[in-house]
DNA sequence: GTAAACCTTTTTTTT
DNA sequence: AAAGGTTTAC
């Protein structure tokens, strides 16, 4: 697994032979050399030809990357306007801008093509929309309103979305996005059946409707871009021209249309330097794949590889670990992280009981660290999945622990913004229906179901956008008086703000239409709870526009970056996914619910195979690397699940850490060596632990999965399941109650006979239930 | 046309 | 548990 595969080493004869000349000038080491090691330094030196950087956790990547940047634009090899850098988030792409920023100067701001993938092929698509049958204003859609024009076709093809979901058909076209096919490249078939066949000629339709509506989604933006560099040569000479050298980040993440895209970009010109780690790929869930360093090669022949594996952040133990967890992964191309670092701690495992003791266990944790007049900021918990932050966001409120959750609910998915979002998406593009749907009767003007149906009739016939066919409404006299009021007056509404838009700045325009519209009355009038926090949303939406140059960047910086920049951060505790992560560094973390079906996920476990659990594993890896100093993983007992108590045994990848780097805790009875001993041997840890009913097919299918011994756990795990002997009936109920039950749903009590119950079902049948598993429907 | 009651679904992970 | 969608009652 250490060696590396054939055509790397064969790679390595193609040395170029700038990184010898930096040694020979050692008195003139420029700047941007001075703290970088021999790999990075030739990281940085190659800039000519291809070269595939495989760069390890930790060890001097983004700082290699920016002395790149620094070296080609101080010496003279290109302006920051002809390099084109390419990386896979927001945050991402804002860091290196800074860091640029900090070795060159202001001229980092002058790199024009920093930026995610999407934000630079959405920048590429507004000068070229045209050739796709596009406006250059354009509406970027998310994913919420891709989803509404799916269900709007699945419905207008009768195709049943009970059985057809249109969230299962948008993840289908963004395979197909995510793969660089067009409706005309797919090949009938490779839909999953989806309703019956009709899954080429459904993403036909939903590509002109996007048309139609002068809109396209996230997959568009690179997919277009393909399309037209592939069909328009001078267009395609233009930015082969223009971009003298290519930068991608995070190259084991992209997927095939962002191949497809840079390999275009580079094939003139050849100038392009990926950095990748195979270990850290984490997102072959939207199409990414690992593949494409291997491709690299083929397309490039002749490409450097440097590798990069002094590792500069986490102790040996954390290293260690982790290097011995990610080596249970089969496919890798493999390397040696090393440090010269010395001591620190072993990582911690802690066992808890539940959710709100781990949660506990780590504001406890951090409590003892503020004493000791620690900062928190240094401090993180990484999660799963986003739910789990609320466990520790309850707790944290409780005991005053200053926190910050990144990621999570962003400032731009909250109802009101995206309402004066709407509204400003119609000013800015009358074809927009699906703005003008959103809020057409936001605030109430009266407009129901009737009146949009007959405005959708008409607009349909006279092959006009909604917003035009209010017109043709007035003068047919269709429809109710007030529904034509209404519409009339909103029509009248957008032409004026579209006319004040030409000589009004945005932020005031937006003030304009919120008062003008009555959507601040509307809030004003709201006394419930969260009205005030909504207005305080909108004023800060109002502030956040000032800063954009005009209105439709404004609504593009919306779309692509989704978060809102310089955000208040307050100093404190961190909360966030995994995923995101991914690229940043902590003295010290908190890995919170390592369980099986929670990490790994209970997806993983049950479809996606090997392919799944190594990804997870990757993501484990990924985990534990971003700790410099301490590392402590967490597992609990007993989880709450969709409100429901399950119960959970420790995460396979546990027993895959190394007793040397490792030390266990506990907090429970029995002891540390107890539960250890017997999870090694593949038991139940918990077995000796009371614990209250592991019911619920989350629970029945964790044991399925768990490979060591599964009957014996099932039998541990019955124990305190069997029913106490005084049994006590319930007084609250009685026959023909409508009563809740968990798995069957609502019902009505037919029989009762002490704590049983007799109970019908409906659809569900007629079921012998204990009283304690209803509630009072 | 709107509000209330009722029932179902949700949880990976991001642009 | 909570949010979302749908059906029913006004």
């Amino acid at each position: 697994m250490r060696s590396a595969p054939a055509f790397f080493i064969r790679s390595q004869v193609n040395q170029a032979d700038i990184s010898a000349n930096s040694d020979t000038n050692l008195a003139s080491v420029p700047p941007w050399l001075a703290h970088l090691n021999p790999p990075q330094r030739d990281a940085v030196l190659t800039t000519e030809g291809p070269v595939l950087i495989l760069a390890g956790a930790g060890t001097g990547k983004t700082a290699a990357l920016t002395a790149r940047l620094a070296h080609i634009v101080r010496s003279r090899l290109a302006w920051p306007s002809q390099i084109l850098a390419v990386t896979f988030t927001n945050k991402a792409a804002r860091e290196m801008r800074e860091r640029v920023v900090q070795q060159i100067g202001p001229a980092g701001e002058d790199m024009a093509w920093l930026g995610t993938f999407h934000a630079i092929a959405g920048r590429m698509l507004r000068q070229h929309a045209e050739l796709v049958g596009l406006h250059n204003n354009f509406t970027i859609i998310d994913t919420d309103d891709q989803i509404r024009v799916i269900r709007q076709i699945l419905q207008a093809e009768g195709v049943d979305d009970k059985r057809w979901p249109a969230r299962q058909f948008a993840a289908i076209i963004d395979r197909w996005k995510n793969r660089g096919l067009t409706p005309a490249d797919v090949r009938s078939g490779d839909d999953d059946g989806f309703a019956h066949g009709k899954g080429v000629e459904l993403y036909r339709l939903y590509q002109d409707r996007l048309k139609t509506l002068n809109a396209c989604d996230f997959g568009d933006l690179l997919l277009h871009m393909v399309t037209i560099l592939r069909s328009n040569r001078d267009v395609l000479a233009q930015y082969q021209a223009r971009f003298s050298y290519i930068l991608v980040d995070e190259y084991q993440d992209t997927n095939a249309v962002q191949y497809l895209w840079l390999r275009l970009l580079a094939q003139e010109k050849r100038n392009i330097a990926v950095v990748g780690d195979d270990d850290q790929s984490i997102y072959s869930w939207r199409g990414a794949e690992v593949a494409n360093i291997l491709r690299f090669e083929r397309d490039f022949p002749g490409a450097k590889v440097i590798r990069l594996e002094q590792n500069y952040r986490s102790t040996p133990h954390i290293l260690g670990a982790a290097s011995a967890l990610i080596a249970h992964n089969g496919d890798r191309l493999g390397k040696t992280l090393w440090t010269d670092v010395d001591g620190g701690d072993k990582l911690s495992v802690v066992g808890v009981w539940d959710g709100p003791e781990e949660a506990r266990h780590v504001g406890e944790a951090l409590e003892g660290r503020m004493r000791r007049g620690e900062a928190l900021d240094g401090a993180a918990i990484l999660v799963r999945a986003g739910f789990q932050t609320r466990e520790f966001e309850e707790r944290f409120i409780h005991i005053g622990m200053p926190y910050r959750v990144v990621g999570g609910f962003r400032f731009y998915e909250r109802a009101e913004i995206r309402d004066a979002i709407a509204y400003l998406r119609l000013v800015n593009q009358g074809a927009d229906d699906l703005a003008f749907e959103r809020i057409v009767n936001q605030p109430k003007r009266g407009i129901g179901d009737k009146a949009m149906a007959l405005l959708h009739q008409m607009a349909r016939a006279d092959g006009v956008p909604l917003l035009s066919a209010v017109a043709a409404m007035q003068a047919s006299g269709a429809g109710t008086p007030q529904a034509r009021r209404g519409l009339g007056q909103f029509a009248a509404l957008v032409a004026r703000w579209r006319d004040l838009s030409a000589t009004t700045s945005h932020g005031a325009l937006m003030q304009i239409i919120l008062e003008e519209s009555g959507y601040t009355a509307m809030l004003q009038a709201d006394r419930s709870a969260e009205a005030a926090g909504r207005l305080e949303n909108l004023s800060e939406l109002v502030r956040a526009m000032e800063e954009y140059e005009d209105l439709a960047a404004f609504l593009d910086h919306v779309s692509l970056v989704m978060d809102k920049e310089g955000a208040h951060e307050e100093p404190g505790v961190t909360i966030m996914t995994i995923h995101a992560a991914k690229g940043l560094e902590f003295n010290e973390t908190f890995l919170a619910g390592w369980e099986d079906g929670l990490f790994p996920s209970q997806r993983a476990l049950d479809e996606g195979g090997q392919g799944a659990l190594e990804e997870e594993r990757r993501l484990a890896y990924v985990a534990i690397t971003r700790a410099r100093q301490r590392c402590t993983i967490l597992h609990a007992a007993n989880r709450r699940v969709y409100g429901q108590w399950q119960s959970a045994i420790p995460s396979r990848f546990l027993a895959e850490l190394p007793d040397e780097h490792v030390d266990v805790v506990t907090t429970m009875g029995g002891g540390e060596t107890m539960w250890r001993a017997n999870w090694a041997q593949g038991g139940d840890p918990f077995a000796n632990v009371a614990r209250s009913t592991g019911r619920g097919p989350g629970w029945q299918r964790a044991h399925g999965n768990f490979s060591h011994e599964p009957t014996r756990m099932v039998e541990a795990r019955r124990v305190a399941a069997s029913p106490s002997v005084g049994v006590k009936a319930r007084s609250d109920l009685a026959i023909g109650m409508r009563v809740f039950h968990d798995k069957f749903g609502y019902g009505r009590i037919s029989d009762i006979d002490a704590n049983k119950l007799e109970v019908d079902f409906g659809k569900n049948g007629q079921k012998r239930v204990l009283d304690s598993f209803v509630t009072i429907a």
